[in-house]
DNA sequence: TTAATATCTACAATAACGATAGACTCTATC
DNA sequence: GATAGAGTCTATCGTTATTGTAGATATTAA
């Protein structure tokens, strides 16, 4: 399961790459209250995104938040990484935080960590390659249709 | 992430579909040592596998666990889903557990559910079709392969 | 009757998660 | 330079999930 701080900064990130970039910087409170996150929560979530180069931002009277990096260069694996962790189900099978487990006997022929990798490759392949602006470009999209679909239904 | 009920589990029904049938009912003192699992957290894994119709028992003398489905008719999905919960990383997008977010505006143009709900096709994809005697037998298969190697190296 | 076994209930230590409070620092503006 | 509005930092805290243990009880074969 995904946690909540990855699914925060997630949203965040969203909110912050629907702005106007030639709006002021977009400061904790709106971020948190457009994207329904908890306001303290929220603060330690962009934190952390700031000291990873994702985010940069504004002290003092004018103050806020902006991206650092073009929102179609931010994957969602890399946000998934740095808040929740592996991407694999056991440690055993991942890339970037590989662990053996202390109860297995030989790791080369663990038939249960073959599946779970299989499941790592096929989620990367798709984390991998989905970056915060198809989220918002999905969404568009769907507003679209929804909006077509209701149409054509009267 | 996996928890270690869900692992422990598995771990157990391929130490049981590994063993011959022919021999006496396993009982929970020797799966604990062949898969090298805490006995008494098994004991309560195999109770609910018990319970859920995956596992018999026999009480007494010479008591212990066995088999009630044939080892390829345990899915991999119906171990996981019964030992940890959802596959899906965002409860929204959970075939079995659905919850919606009290966080989501509009779950229909949510980007990030889509995202999540197109990873959970893929891993259910893969957990539909595996079962424990898949598990057991790609085991085999690569102790097959490693012995080759050993020996063609040589 | 006894010993070996699963079953059941209860508990507990630890870690992770989600969230909040409050003091501090920085900066634009007046 | 005083002030107000903003991010930064440290500390804490309640809840839940996880992982594991202890001990009493019921059942069965010998």
């Amino acid at each position: 399961m995904l946690n909540k701080k990855a699914k925060y900064a997630i949203k965040a990130l969203v909110t912050l790459a629907k702005h106007n970039p030639e709006e002021p910087n977009l400061r904790i409170n709106d971020i948190a209250q457009k994207a329904l996150v908890p306001k303290k929560f929220l603060e330690a979530i962009l934190l952390e995104l700031r000291k990873n180069g994702i985010l940069g931002s504004k002290l003092g009277f004018h103050g806020g938040y902006y991206l650092m990096k073009k929102a179609e260069d931010i994957k969602l694996v890399e946000v998934m990484r740095l808040m929740q962790g592996p991407i694999a189900l056991i440690p055993c099978a991942s890339l970037n935080f590989y662990e053996p487990c202390d109860d297995c006997e030989d790791e080369a022929t663990c038939g249960l960590r073959m599946v779970v990798t299989e499941i790592r490759v096929e989620t990367l392949k798709i984390i991998n390659n989905r970056s915060i602006a198809d989220l918002v470009a999905l969404e568009l999209a769907s507003v679209k249709t929804k909006k077509k679909n209701k149409s054509t239904k009267k």
